[in-house]
DNA sequence: GTTAGTACACTGGTCTGACCAGTAGCCTGC
DNA sequence: GCAGGCTACTGGTCAGACCAGTGTACTAAC
């Protein structure tokens, strides 16, 4: 027979609880409104000190917001990738996720998103990609910048045809950390036109091979461009945790 | 010209970020202590509750932990991936993400893990999957939930030595909601000793293709036993959805 | 000298009550 | 009909208090 360790459990906490348990039960939709935290004081039967501990919790989780003034009490907000964007770039800078890990979860998920893309695209998908293509070729005289957001906007069709929620948010995240630990790399890069030419051509073979529902092909060269673009800024000695990826 | 919206900064605000700042600075190490908050209400100039509230939100974000007594104040973390986990488990359970996509998402990361895995592997590690293994054929006769967690264990041995923090939490977390979903489901099984049996024979034979450093091999071998595991719990309608990724 | 017991100073958790700046909506006075 | 101000609220902050619990230093008994 074992015991398990109790922790005691605050008030704030549960407090907490029951707030988030509404939420994620579907009672409190994203848009509504919570009572004020007055009036939360007497539900609960506790102080406003501990009704705003929780309040503070559940906002710093990006799950509702308040504002002063507003006699419509806190917003309960949509679920949004906020939350897991802070705490992964906040692991990413404790150093115990690197930029080899990164890009090897970025090259998995995208290389995935591309496989599914190609097996699941319609012929509206298609003419999509073909917009956002068009876009990119559009952006490359327009200053990397412009360039940079068609180039965004290509892999958000991609990952929205591939038609899972989890793998569009995660590789979101993870793109985020990544451009978000190297930008400083990426300013001074020299020659960004012929950098943004290769990356267009790269697009465009992808297309191809989802047009063709070729999926291990764009799997492929999703994953291979991933690595031509970024394996320079990751440590030599780590490159090889990249590469069993390209050969799969 | 175009001007930025503003947002009023919070007094607490601030404080979290002097604090976070200490931290992912290395000027407080996991481990040392911050003053007490009647010490860091002097410190900053403000009252205890902004005080109290800024800890709280360190804590939510897994930094800080304080225990009432201690007189030595609360404590510095280690940067770990349970507030990583706490929101991709939020954003999991609140995005529309049915039991397709969730199994569709674990069928890449587990793939991806073994493919890994069954790569970089060495010496040390196929001791440690030998051990874990045998774990789990002790677990047939001791019961199902004996057996539940010599597996879980296994899983854990393979995403370890895929040497990737972000698959290993990601995997855990998926692979927690999936069981959620299903968990009614799972209750009423009635042949279990042989789903057990079934699935000992599957982790022997992934656990040959990662000694023969077979990677595809492995992989696939992992989707498959998932697919053939969870799929019946899948609408038959999105079946096909989970289909491209066998192939690959 | 060692040890058990106790007193104390301190911790975080919570509550109360207060004040402020700001907001939304009503409600005048034109 | 409408501009402008009034008012009742909101959240943000502070001050002060009490409590249960902790760690430590001191004391008393052996």
């Amino acid at each position: 027979m074992r015991f398990e360790p109790v922790a005691p459990v605050r008030a704030y906490e549960r407090v907490v609880e029951q707030i988030e348990q509404a939420v994620v039960s579907g009672a409190l939709k994203p848009g509504e409104r919570l009572p004020s935290e007055r009036e939360l004081m007497t539900q609960f039967g506790v102080g406003r000190s501990t009704i705003r501990e929780a309040l503070r919790v559940l906002q710093a989780a990006e799950m509702i917001r308040s504002r002063p003034g507003d006699p419509r009490g806190p917003e309960v907000l949509a679920a949004s990738p906020a939350a897991l964007h802070r705490s992964m770039h906040r692991l990413a800078r404790a150093e115990h996720v690197g930029l080899a890990e990164l890009l090897q979860f970025r090259m998995i998920l995208d290389g995935s998103a591309h496989l599914l893309a190609a097996e699941l695209r319609t012929e509206d998908d298609l003419t999509g990609l073909d917009a956002a293509l068009e876009s990119m070729r559009e952006g490359v005289s327009r200053g990397y910048a412009e360039f940079s957001r068609a180039d965004v906007a290509f892999h958000e069709v991609i990952a929205r045809i591939s038609r899972n929620p989890l793998l569009v948010v995660s590789e979101e995240v993870v793109r985020g950390v990544v451009l978000e630990l190297i930008e400083d790399k990426l300013e001074h890069a020299s020659n960004r036109t012929s950098l943004m030419r290769a990356w267009l051509a790269h697009h465009a073979e992808v297309l191809d091979a989802i047009r063709a529902s070729d999926g291990g092909g764009a799997a492929h060269l999703a994953k291979q461009a991933l690595y031509d673009n970024y394996a320079e800024y990751v440590p030599a000695g780590q490159r090889p945790l990249l590469e069993p990826l390209l050969r799969s």
